[in-house]
RNA sequence: GGCGGCGUACCCAAGUGGUUAAGGGAGCAGUCUGCAAAACUGCGAUUCAGCGGUUCGAUUCCGCUCGCCGCCUCCA
């Protein structure tokens, strides 16, 4: 039985969505400013194995995830650039597509843009005046959050404890400093829609409001984001889609901790931002190896913990894969018809595929799925060993890439693996630039060496094979007297 | 001030009211090897921040203390 830490129980809960076998899932995506860090990218990856989870359990899912772009932070960037907001907005839509594409994050089913839901957002604000939780100044129009009993039912927080905490701007329009604002007047050249209060633009959440409910309807199943969206950005949306469609909203919130950098948690000032652009750069991997590299370390922490990125934390979930690829390397070599251990297969192949799920099901707990993986890894190396047939290390090698595909895991082909280290991630690793051999090159070099082996020359052939690693290719000789090389 | 979370071996990180507290990285030793590499095997927390309580029994539940962190303002 799958079970989901709802947000707003603060519980474990058995998941049965609203139809059986369907699930609708909103996923809050970025505001398009400014190119994304490993902190969107944390929530992309979670958010899309929950996804490829579901439909591994056979649900048929109806993926959203939106942009925002219409904001303030888009305003001033165009400012600051004299250029117009709908290019910044291009700008970052197209950067945000390229970095998923990067870490093999699959396309959502839709990606509305705030921008294309003008009628059902004025909709829904006017809805809301007249229904008496909404009320207009000077164009402006703000939800009086006091009429929604239920405020604060989401982080847990009861609204005369957030006043006391202050920090709250004093804006002599709202009638209660908690009102947020629906609609905005737009000042001349800033994006704006003709609306019954005059020219304006959206308040931040009511887009996430009027798009998950076009989408996926009034009430749906799975709502997801960052930590930081829990107050006030979902606490809002449930207030505003509630109080208008006078239905319950999303029936699970879902939403994943943050990124921290040794510890402190990303943010300008301090420059320890890594942008997913700078990340790929910095690494010297090839783009599918870095992604993986990028989601096995993501996925190795729950996806409610925080997780903080240290100078080691990519090379060990480098090395850490490099042990899996090791395994599918020697299961694609496997070439014999019989195996001694064949047998043993079946059932380490169902334990796997059981325990996995058994992880996965317990709130999608990647850490311990992974952990389950490793396991079998050994027991497999241990099967290969005693002798497995052609036939069964290709069944091995199919579940391995089957169940790793939740994941987005152990999806590259061997020969395009990098076993290699070369990667300067967050430590300042000089990246070596060797000339790339050519296959042709390395294989005339290991059949040179394999003549001086043969003759006990092992000065020339360590020679060679030094020669090779330079050029990043390791060498490793099997038992048979013959060499297999990878770089 | 309010709310919430965390503290498990050198590092990362799961987990459980009671059999051996996963797994990965690093390390050491062994098997194998001409030597390596890989693989395998073994070693490594008598202990889960500290102190109390509940219990036949707690790392796991409760309370307190210490330390760290997040949210309450834009934020994935």
């Amino acid at each position: 039985m799958l079970t989901i830490h709802n947000t707003m129980s603060g519980m474990k809960e058995a998941f049965k969505p609203l139809i059986p076998g369907q699930v609708g899932m909103y996923v809050c995506g970025v505001t398009v400013y400014d190119d994304c860090h490993l902190g969107h990218a944390r929530s992309a990856i979670v958010f899309d194995t929950i996804r490829r989870y579901l439909q591994w359990r056979g649900f048929v899912v109806t993926y959203v995830r939106n942009f925002t772009d219409v904001d303030d932070k888009i305003i001033v960037r165009a400012n600051q650039e004299s250029r117009d907001w709908t290019e910044v907005v291009a700008q970052y839509i197209d950067a945000f597509a390229r970095d998923m594409e990067r870490l093999s994050v699959t396309v959502p089913d839709q990606e509305p843009r705030a921008t294309e839901h003008m009628p059902e957002i004025i909709h829904m604000v006017g809805g809301l005046i007249d229904k008496g939780v909404a009320y207009v100044v000077d164009g402006n129009v703000y939800y009086r959050v006091g009429g929604f009993s239920e405020y604060g039912c989401l982080s847990h927080r009861k609204l005369a404890d957030m006043l006391a905490g202050a920090r709250v701007d004093i804006d002599e329009r709202k009638h209660h400093p908690m009102d947020f604002a629906l609609w905005k007047t737009s000042k001349v050249g800033e994006p704006a829609w003709e609306s019954p209060w005059g020219s304006g633009r959206p308040g931040w959440h009511i887009e996430c409001s009027a798009m998950s409910v076009a989408h996926l309807g009034e009430t749906f199943d799975i709502h997801g984001g960052g930590e930081d969206l829990i107050f006030p950005h979902h606490e809002n949306e449930i207030a505003q889609s509630q109080a208008f469609t006078g239905k319950s909203f999303a029936r699970y919130w879902i939403h994943n901790g943050f990124v921290t950098i040794h510890a402190e948690k990303m943010s300008k000032s301090l420059g320890n931002t890594f942008t997913i652009r700078a990340l790929f750069e910095a690494s010297g991997y090839a783009e599918v190896v870095t992604a993986e590299v990028i989601r096995y370390f993501v996925l190795s922490a729950h996806y409610r913990s925080p997780i903080d990125v240290l100078d080691d934390s990519f090379q060990e979930s480098k090395r850490a894969l490099n042990n899996v690829y090791d395994l599918l390397l020697r299961l694609d070599e496997v070439s014999t018809t019989h195996g001694g251990a064949d047998a043993d297969i079946a059932g380490i192949l169902t334990r796997l595929q059981s325990g996995f799920e058994a992880a996965m099901d317990d709130d999608f707990n990647t850490p311990e799925a992974i952990g389950e993986l490793q396991r079998v890894r050994t027991e497999i190396n241990v099967c290969l060993a005693k002798g497995l047939s052609g036939e069964t290390a290709a069944q091995v090698r199919d579940r391995l890439r089957s169940i790793g595909q939740v994941l987005g895991l152990f999806q590259i082909q061997v020969q395009d693996w990098e076993f290699g280290e070369k990667a300067a991630w967050t430590s300042k690793l000089a990246n070596r630039s060797t000339p790339q051999l050519s296959e042709v090159d390395i294989e005339e070099m290991i059949g040179e060496r394999q003549a001086a082996r043969s003759n006990k020359d092992w000065k020339r052939s360590d020679e060679i094979r030094d020669n090779l690693a330079v050029h990043g290719v390791i060498l490793e000789d099997r038992p048979d007297g013959t060499s297999r090389w990878k770089r």
